[in-house]
DNA sequence: TATGAATGAGTTTTCATTCAT
DNA sequence: GATGAATGAAAACTCATTCAT
């Protein structure tokens, strides 16, 4: 990732940020194709040119945040710990994913844009992702070897888990919509 | 919006629906900004200025789109019946949005979509959406009063239905990517 | 070359010759870069979205008008008659290429302009030239074979004789500006 | 132009030449308008702002080096001498113009780019190309007079020879096209 | 001297929409 | 109804040049 990234002065290190904050907001909130760059230099408040001067292109701005983004988005499925109690690890993947989601709001609809559309710029980063999730599938496919859980497709669950607490993020709005009242999430137990 | 529509001819029909079936492919597949009016006629095969004669403009092909879509996607919600078992009515509710989004993909993807973006255009015909999704939110609460499920906020267990099913489709590429063999869609129970 | 041209309205065609011959007049002048699709659009009195309407860009106006002026380019080297007398032929190659150049002396400068670049967009099109060159390099070394012609390189020959004519047009200001009274082309004899 | 000079420090005189130079190969590759200063700074190993520094303007660069080249272009003429015998002076002056040619590919090419669009920054100096030309026009006008030489227009006779030793240069490419095995340049006799 | 940072003024291109037939 | 032609407005860059240090 960071093979050979050459040197950054403080104020190069600075724009960038301000640049990728503000891409961010803008990206989050209307997809690749309805922002523009006028918009990104406008709410970093740099020129337009200087935008593109810190950056090569919209779509290397998209990219590089992907790219960052990426990272913070596996982070959760880390936590799951082939040596720990099935249920708790479970549970514990399950808040941290959900605390992300509720945390980065914006990150996640980033997330959210670019893979319904098809994660068009995505292909290569990937590849990481399905490794990582392959072992932790192997780790929940061992606990239910072991008769520790009840027998469900593993991908299917690290699944259901990443689309539900990514949805509170993603479906702010439509969520917000029609439940004002939406306390706290609670993942307590099961309705039956 | 639609009190007054005035008669159309069987070509003019015809027309207005390969441009929606085509619109809807596009957007669906690359959002509303991200699509040009050139993809849509040429995707329906009809000239530009054709497309235009029947919709006044893009977004009244996108409107036109999303309004038509809305009774579809409420459909499911319609089938929880107050008086019947909820264990049983609450499965219903699930197999058929799970149904809906399995056999819709592309709706599901264009209002998933439009939903991401904040819904800028769907503002008004939410209104109805918030009234059902409060009935049917008050039905499971008598449900859980009356002791025969236990006591969850009903919005919650609304929209974690919706937002589980939906993402089978909205988030086909990721799931797919990811983990080749899923086998079928099993709600069976919870795997602890 | 004209394998599968779709056809064209007597407008489409009328409005893509003005825009080529406004792009000839503009790119002879001050070469590809130097020329801007305002001055051609200006030049064809079009608007310059319009002009993008008949060519997709500016590299496409471009091409289009190499293609076209390279059949007529070749033209003179037809001429050589291998039955007819080496002299006679050669003289003959060299009036037409004069006349050529005397005539079209935009073409002749936007060729030139092209090869001084480095031929960048010639390529697939000189594959064409150099066949017709070999062809009629062979017949001049034939003639040379049966002792009818001095020995020279035949390449060596063409291409002089392509050098001098093309830099009568090509050069047309470097010349007039050094020798006002340029009185007619002669090629009656050699000076010595 | 260069009446006064202001001194220049070592270093100064340097890293001019060092722009000179790199803006050389740029100019004659793509022409005034294809070449931009990041590119002759990038070819420099210099920042960009520090080209600027040794010369006020792109203009200024470009100036400079025709300005320069100049001089060391019209130096073949200076070889034909009155006194001489009239086939040798002429056949030392394209001799001398033909390895200028052939070693100074660039230099050429420079002025030709110029020469073909019209010479617009070459005005004021070409003045005193016209009086050298003009001057070697009476020395060869003369030994017609004097019989020493068959009669063509004189200026011809230089221009014929500067367009066809030139081009061998400024047109490289297009020559090396279509004849791969051009062996040594021979201007031992005409063929015929 | 030297250069990272910044930008105004273009330049190419895109695109929703309108015009004319 | 249908479509080829046309365009204003905007969007994504590009680039010579300047600023600040």
């Amino acid at each position: 990732m960071s093979e050979h990234v050459r040197p950054r002065s403080r104020i190069q290190q600075k724009n960038r940020q301000i640049i990728l904050d503000a891409a961010l907001r803008e990206f989050a909130a209307r997809g690749f194709a309805g922002t523009t760059i006028d918009q990104i230099s406008e709410a970093a408040r740099l020129s337009k040119p200087n935008v593109l001067y810190y950056f090569a292109s919209k779509e290397a701005i998209y990219s590089q945040l992907l790219e960052t983004l990426l990272d913070l988005w596996l982070a959760p499925l880390h936590i799951m710990d082939p040596a720990g109690e099935p249920k708790e690890q479970i549970l514990a993947y399950m808040h941290s994913k959900l605390a992300l989601s509720r945390d980065f709001p914006q990150e996640s609809r980033l997330f959210a844009n670019e893979i319904l559309q098809g994660a068009p710029r995505l292909e290569a980063i990937l590849g990481g992702l399905r490794a990582l999730v392959e072992e932790k599938a192997a780790v929940i496919a061992q606990w239910m070897e072991e008769g520790r859980i009840a027998r469900v497709d593993p991908h299917h669950l690290i699944i259901s888990i990443w689309a539900l607490t990514q949805h509170y993020a993603d479906f702010e709005i439509q969520i917000a919509r029609f439940s004002a009242p939406i306390a706290r999430l609670s993942t307590k137990r099961a309705p039956f």
